[in-house]
DNA sequence: CGTCCCCTTGAATGAAGTCAATACGCGTGG
DNA sequence: CCACGCGTATTGACTTCATTCAAGGGGACG
């Protein structure tokens, strides 16, 4: 099974065979490939798709009209963009690439689909759209009150977090999508200043990160440094441990 | 029509006299009031209704473990506080009053019968979730990217447009609800430097704060003094335009 | 081999926080 | 009616944290 929204979505209910199935058919029918730093879809436009990442990292974004950029949400494999985005006529804020990605276009009868028989991929979906709520909330924390140090510590758990939970971690290292100005761009910092928080991380030994890896060889240790709490991730709830197959 | 909650959802769909009455039911049958500075629920409580604030003013917070203290939206009346709650087993954030409120309690069931049988409030509500969303985006970018002055000027518009889409203002002028420090806990900033903020804003004439009463001058100034742009309150979409007694 | 992007470093500047004292406003109770 | 107390607002002096500017280094790729 190398569905990553498979994967996620069985942390948050039993998947049926046919559920899965379902679900494989759905996220294989229109797949777009986009390079780097290229366009989902901008602010203004009209959205048609529920866009699902399938692989590479994508982000939300919004610019303001002096050019300075906020990152407001990253996508890993297994998320999707906006559940409920058919009512809205224009987007208030733009999605791009950020490794080159391969996403799959969810249209909404594709989504009705999904949805109308299947209420365990229902159920699943409004888990996916409460955590995503969670995780911007946890955001919002994360800007207020955390220092530097706090706040790229905390941006390194989350994403280790996430993308360990669609299998993309090996023990204690993953891939790391991110160059340190997009992490600027994260923490609303100055991308000298992430530089030198990152190596002040690195001193203290609570993260490894060399080109593109990046390892956490305490992960306990960076989690209270960030003042990290898991349960906005609400990765551990009863749903998924019914049976499904009934 | 003294519904804060109608007055909201006029803006997103053309309600029905049917429409209207059920609401008015729902938002009518578990009244609960509090008084300034106690908690709505608390973090790790399970959530029992979905809170509707009808008079006051509220919002949802969280702390860290050292008593750092963000807060992550404001609920004024006519706001609905988590539409999909009832799956959560456990909150991962407070939800507490900043001055007297009148709250309604809305059960699970009420939920149902005001979604079932009326598509035009269910559509409303939908809305009501996306702008909820697009606020703590919006939230993101003002924490992430804004200096303190930009991001003061923020939070009083997007508050000030708010308490006017429920007919809470006066022309230019307003009821207040907050103090500096809960501005200071909304911004990231500390007291005393909103206080020194807010100076700013009074000597530039772009707002008038006195007691209890804001009074905003020059709208436009104010928004563009915080490069505030409209379009993420989606206070004007088709979907009100369409007949609804049909 | 050069170019582009990203990372790194240092020095100077600037924004916001901290600490501590003081003032104001309002309700309570003497 | 006035004194008191409490929460909130204001002020000044100093410190800390983060930004800015500017220059240099390293690796990948054509």
């Amino acid at each position: 099974m190398d569905n990553p929204l498979i994967r996620k979505l069985e942390h948050y209910a039993r998947l049926s065979t046919e559920d899965k199935a379902v679900l494989i058919k759905a996220s294989s029918d229109r797949l777009r490939k986009l390079r780097a730093h290229e366009d989902v879809i901008a602010e203004g436009e009209k959205p048609r798709y529920v866009n699902l990442v399938l692989s590479g990292c994508a982000c939300r974004f919004k610019h303001l009209d002096d050019g300075r950029r906020q990152i407001i949400a990253y996508f890993v494999p297994g998320d999707l963009c906006d559940l409920n985005v058919f009512i809205l006529s224009q987007m208030d804020h733009s999605i791009g690439s950020i490794t080159d990605v391969v996403i799959a276009e969810l249209s909404r009868e594709a989504m009705e689909e999904l949805t109308m028989a299947h209420p365990r991929i229902t159920l699943a979906l409004w888990w996916e759209t409460l955590v995503a709520a969670a995780v911007q909330r946890e955001w919002t924390v994360n800007l207020g009150q955390r220092s530097a140090f706090e706040r790229v510590a905390h941006v390194l758990c989350e994403l280790f977090l996430r993308l360990r939970a669609v299998g993309l971690t090996n023990d204690d290292s993953c891939q790391w999508p991110l160059t340190q100005s997009e992490l600027a761009d994260t923490t609303g910092l100055s991308p000298v200043h992430v530089n030198r928080t990152l190596q002040e991380l690195r001193a203290a030994g609570l993260v490894a990160l060399r080109g593109k890896t990046l390892r956490i060889p305490d992960l306990d240790a960076l989690k209270s440094a960030a003042m990290f709490n898991t349960n906005y991730l609400h990765l551990d709830h009863e749903g998924r441990h019914l049976d499904a197959n009934d």
